[in-house]
Parts: C-alpha cells; sequence; structure tokens
DNA sequence: TCATCATAAGAAACCGGTTTCAAATGTATA
DNA sequence: TATACATTTGAAACCGGTTTCTTATGATGA
C-alpha cells in the first residue's frame, strides 16, 4: 500500500544515480567527497538524486578504494562497568565531532578475547585502535602479548590507557599520582591519619603509582606505613570492597578513614561498616575513584575522584587522530584528576587516644 | 631490533599469498572460505603461508564481494545504563557463538542521533539492526518515525525491543504483565494492600503494560484503585526515583510497598524512605525491575524483576539471523522474567488500621 | 579568428576479496 | 588404449566506490 520506493530489495548504487543523472559515476563521486569542482547544473541535479533516493555510499567500498575507514576500534575491558561506558560514550562523541566514527568491542577481561578482538579490528581495517583497560594496563607485560602488539603496530597505530614497554604506542593516562594526592590532602587535612586502603591489585599500574603515592604521603606527613591498613590484592568490585572491609574489621578498628579503589569497592565497604554499625562519616570517612553515578546514590554520598571523561575521551580520540596523520605527538599524555567532596567524608573524631566504636 | 615480518606497512593480501604459494587467488580464497575442495598439498602450503604472516582477510573487500557482512548493528539507548550494556554484551556473546559480530552505537535518547546512525548503519551494510530501547519502545509512533524504519526496512531487517504498528519489524519483547503479575503477587502475598508506582513514562509501551497489569491486579483483589500511590509520569533514573517518593511522603505516608520502574529509581526510593527515617522492609517494602548490579549492592538488598539477559540477547540475536537469513519466524518472541526476591520486601506490618510511622 | 590555458568530465584502473565458468588434470571403465 | 566422468584449478567478472590520466569544453589573450 505504501508508494514503493525504487530501491526495490537491492540498494542503489553510485551508478544508478549516474545513469539518472546522465553524467559519468566519477562526477557523482567528486559531489559525494567534494574533491572537485563540477558544474553547478550537473550538481545540483546529482545532489536532487541523493536526495530523493537517500542514497548513502557504500562505506565497504569507500573503505576499500580509500585505505582509509575513518574508523577506531575501542577495546574495552568491559563496557558493563558504567567506568568503561563513560570513556567509551566520551570517545564516541569526541570521534563524531571530528568525522570518525568508534567500533566497540569487549574484552571480558580475557587476553584471549582481547588478542582476537585486535585481530578482528585489523580485519576491519580500522585506522587506530585506543585499548581501555586490559593487558596494557599492567604493570608489567608479558612479552607475547608486546610482540602481539608491536605486529599490529606495524600496520595500525595503537593508543592505551596504561603503558606498554617495548613498543611505541601512545599513551593517555589519568595522572594516578595526583589522584592520590588529591584524596590523602583531603583526608589529612580532616586530621586523619591511620587510613585504609580497599581493593585493586598492584600489578596494574594506576594502582601501583596509587600505592606508591599512598606510602610517599604517609612519610611526608611523619605517619609510620602499617601493612596492615592495606588489603592483599583483591578486584575492583562489590564484592572485594564487602569481604576485605570485613577482614579488616575482624582483625582491627583503629583506621578512621577507608580509601576504595573505585565506586563499586566503595560500596562494598560501606555495606561492611554499615553491617558493623560503623557510622559514615561520623566514625570512619569513605572515599574513593571514579566518580561515577554510584557517587551520587550512595548514602551517604561518596566524596570521589572525578576524570572529567570528556576531556579524557577527546585526548584519547586526538592523539589516534595525530598519529593516523603522522602528526607527531608526544608518546604520553596526562589527564588531570579532580576530587569531589560529599557527605562520606568528614572530620577525624577520634584523638591519639584510640577506637571510638 | 625485532625481526622484520615481511608485511612492511602494507597489509599483505590473498594475491600476496597466492604468488608465494604459485597457486591463483581463487585457490586461496577457497582454502580461507572452505568452499570447494583443495589438493591437499596446496591447501597445506597456503594454510602454512597463511599462519607465517598472520594474514587475515580484508573485512572490507569481504563483504563487498559477498554482500553479507555477518555484522549486525545494535542501536542502543544508552549504553551508560547498565540494563542495555548488559543486554548488549548478551547480544554481542550470542552473535559471537553464530559467527556474527555485532556494532554498537548509542543514541543517547535523541531522536536526530537515532536517524543519523541508522543511517551509518546502512552504510556499513550491516545485515540486520537491533534496537535497543529508543523510538521504538514508545507506545505509539510517529509516522515519521515509521516511514524511516520502512524505508530502511526495504534492504535491512530490523529488531525491536518494542512494537512498532505500521512496519513489519520483528520483536522481542519481555513480558512485562507477567513482570508486573509477579512483583504483585509477592507483595500482595505478603499482605501488601497500599502499593505505590513510582519512576517511568506511560507512553512507553513497557511501562504502560505494568500500569495497566497494576490495576487489574487491584481490581482482581478487591482493591480500589488509588491514583495517589501512582507518581505522575517522571523518568527512569535516581533522581526520579528520589524525588517522586519524596513527594509522595508529603502528602501521605499510609503506603506499606512500593514498585520502583528500575533499579535506578529503587535506589532514589531507598534514599527518600531512608531519609524519612522510614525503615525497609520493617516499614516499608521497596521492590524494582531489571535486577542490574545495584539489586545487590543496595542496603538492604533490592527484590528485583530479572530479565535473563543472556537469554533475551540470544532470542535478539537468533531472530535477527533468522530474518536475513529469510527463515520465517513469529513476529514476536517473548523473555520470561522471573523475580529475585531479596532483602528489600518483607510483610506488610500494618493493620487496617493506618499508618506506622 | 586562432592559439593558449584553465576547467570540467569521462574512461579505466584499482582497492581485495568471492564466484562463475571453462579448461586442465586425474581416475575409472570399457 | 581410448572414452567418460569427476576433481582441481585458473581466468575473469564482479562488488561499489575513488582517483589518475586524458580528452573535451569553455574562457582568455593576441
Amino acid at each position: 500500500m505504501l508508494p514503493q520506493k525504487s530501491n526495490e530489495g537491492k540498494a542503489i548504487t553510485i551508478y544508478d544515480i549516474a545513469k539518472e543523472a546522465e553524467v559519468s559515476p566519477s562526477t557523482v563521486s567528486r559531489v559525494l567527497t567534494n574533491s572537485a569542482r563540477v558544474r553547478p547544473e550537473k550538481r545540483q541535479k546529482i545532489e536532487a538524486l541523493i536526495a530523493k533516493y537517500n542514497f548513502k555510499p557504500n562505506a565497504l567500498a569507500k573503505g576499500l578504494a580509500d585505505t582509509r575507514t575513518r574508523t577506531i576500534g575501542v577495546l574495552a575491558a568491559d563496557i558493563r562497568n558504567p567506568y568503561y561506558a563513560s570513556l567509551f560514550v566520551a570517545c564516541e562523541q569526541a570521534a563524531k565531532e571530528v568525522g570518525y566514527t568508534v567500533v566497540l568491542y569487549n574484552t571480558l577481561g580475557k587476553t584471549e578475547n582481547e588478542v582476537e578482538l585486535l585481530g578482528k579490528l585489523q580485519e576491519q581495517k580500522v585506522d587506530a585502535i585506543i585499548q581501555l583497560g586490559g593487558r596494557a594496563d599492567d604493570l608489567v607485560s608479558s612479552a607475547e602479548y608486546v610482540e602481539i602488539i608491536n605486529e599490529i603496530m606495524s600496520s595500525i597505530p595503537v593508543v592505551v590507557t596504561g603503558k606498554l614497554d617495548g613498543t611505541r604506542c601512545h599513551a593517555v593516562r589519568i595522572d594516578s599520582m595526583k589522584s592520590m594526592e588529591l584524596l590523602m590532602e583531603h583526608l589529612l587535612g580532616l586530621g586523619h591519619r591511620r587510613i585504609a586502603l580497599i581493593g585493586g591489585r598492584r600489578n596494574v599500574l594506576a594502582t601501583f603509582e596509587k600505592y606508591q603515592k599512598y606510602k610517599l604521603m604517609l612519610k611526608e606527613n611523619m605517619i609510620a606505613y602499617d601493612d596492615g591498613l592495606v588489603a592483599p590484592d583483591g578486584g575492583y568490585d562489590f564484592e572485594t570492597g564487602y569481604r576485605q572491609m570485613n577482614e579488616m574489621l575482624a582483625k582491627r578498628t583503629d583506621m578512621t578513614a577507608v580509601i576504595a579503589i573505585n565506586d563499586f569497592a566503595a560500596m562494598g565497604v560501606m555495606k561492611s561498616l554499615n553491617e558493623h554499625g560503623i557510622r559514615i562519616p561520623e566514625d570512619m570517612s569513605v572515599v574513593s575513584y571514579d566518580n561515577t553515578y554510584m557517587s551520587e546514590m550512595a548514602m551517604p554520598r561518596l566524596t570521589s575522584i572525578d576524570y572529567n571523561f570528556g576531556e579524557y575521551g577527546r585526548k584519547l580520540i586526538d592523539t589516534s587522530i595525530a598519529v593516523i596523520e603522522g602528526r607527531k605527538k608526544d608518546n604520553l599524555r596526562m589527564v588531570m584528576p579532580a576530587i569531589v567532596v560529599r557527605e562520606s567524608s568528614g572530620p577525624c573524631r577520634v584523638g591519639a587516644l584510640g577506637k571510638s566504636f
């Protein structure tokens, strides 16, 4: 019943347009890409037909001919994590602004997926690859992995959020040292001296750096490093935060503040504290990293480190394109974190005397 | 220093392999696609070269030649929402199992983005498009939108999670009626009779159906419908849950249970209740939809409706491929919800007498 | 009016695969 | 050994664009 468009089944091509406009395909292409002048009357006729048929040039053919797809592949550890989701959306937005498209694949934390998906991105001839998390965030990466990345980099530039010694790939990183400095300054300023660290694995670069900075700042403030306040390596999830807080509370209760490795872990920490009848922030301050929407939803709302995803995404895309176009860029760019203070952190209520509960 | 692979700069092609193996490109293609028999010794030689160079056939060229890309485009409302993220990951997994790839675009809830991205998917010659949320979930869709979808459907099948009257597109939907039935049965069984509804917009099909079922079940249980217990149209976010609960509590406090439209809204509801000193579940039961990770993190943990994302994703992909391959399939498939009971819902402690706080 | 030069547009090659068609090779049968 | 038939294989066309090269057209100046 609907008025049938003439693109019955098969999609229409540049040749169809050319025929109807009585010009050669080359001319249609020139109008499409605006790569050369075309006599106004022909241009108009062609543009009218493009509009009439809602013609969309085949991106596959375009990519084949161009050897440039204007597509950037993004490999994320897990898009269900709001941290990566936010960063991905930021990349998507930034890419759009400069006429690029991003395609996303999830590695789900498995190295074999990572390798397989890198291969898929190569097949698809993306112009660059951005790695969000994954193996490239490790403190030291395996020789095999480095070799794989190096082979890919012989044809496609790779940008990571960590670092990859032994490769020439570019990196955009958050200044983890600075982020720990912000939290520690905040807590020390509130009078806290026994500060616990919950969640994370120190074989991840960003976590390692935080740990280092934590120790450094203790020393600078004449506070003895206390290994019992640092939870052993764990994960970055709710369960880890909950379990590690429980375990620590079973051994001691003299800390007055907790730094959780991210919002997920912080939620677990808060649940544990809650179940122990420990009030936040009166009895214990809780702060975290990432400032996802969970920071706002927590009760009380969480003091957290914000990364400015918009800027982060823009820098990732920007760097990728700079490398694609062969413009030289510094191999490492930093994103500056900021602290967002909310109600989960408050003045230390404990004297030098001891615990309050 | 690394031993240089011979794919200096340019990626190697089927022709390079053919030349070195002293066969024609056709033969290499046959080995690649396993589409015809090839003499074992040649096959072996070719396979050795493919491995040696880690050769990856150009997906663009493949797609051009095949007019089949084995790619399904997914248009999600917002991947930062764990609901869509989980569903997307489920699709990704299901697609992988059947040799397909999915590509994701975010509409961020804007119709103009949706239209633009649909166009991009057409350009990329995806074999099918899956819409997660967006305009296709509306109770009634605009004529222009229907026309756009119809035009796309003349070349690419579209599968939606809502419904689209006036198009022939397939749908995979959650049985919203059933999901409300499960929650109501649960609450009624616990003795609740004044049950509030928070969050959501009734111009969204799934929300409308829940509302209808809510009214129906009240009637079946001889409970008078009370408009004051149903919050006006709002959003699906934390802020809406918080605000609407606050507003309702300002007017009345006689309800004993709240059904939130999703976990985000439920978190807002819980915050509001918390600030009013209303205990969960002793004073008020709270239940919700989606069963995302927030259900587990809430304090107390949330009773929520689980959708089995794995199954949902599989059905979406399955339907898409069935349509691509021209196998007839029922136009509508359902996903059955289940209730996960946790600590946020408990027996109604209020007699017919009145409120408890 | 004719030579000169800039501009516009078409023909054809190319990107890297797949597939059809026909030819070549090999095997089985008479 | 000749014939028929099944396997393998290569040549060439094709998918739908872009781009180089060449030619045709139009404008400018002498």
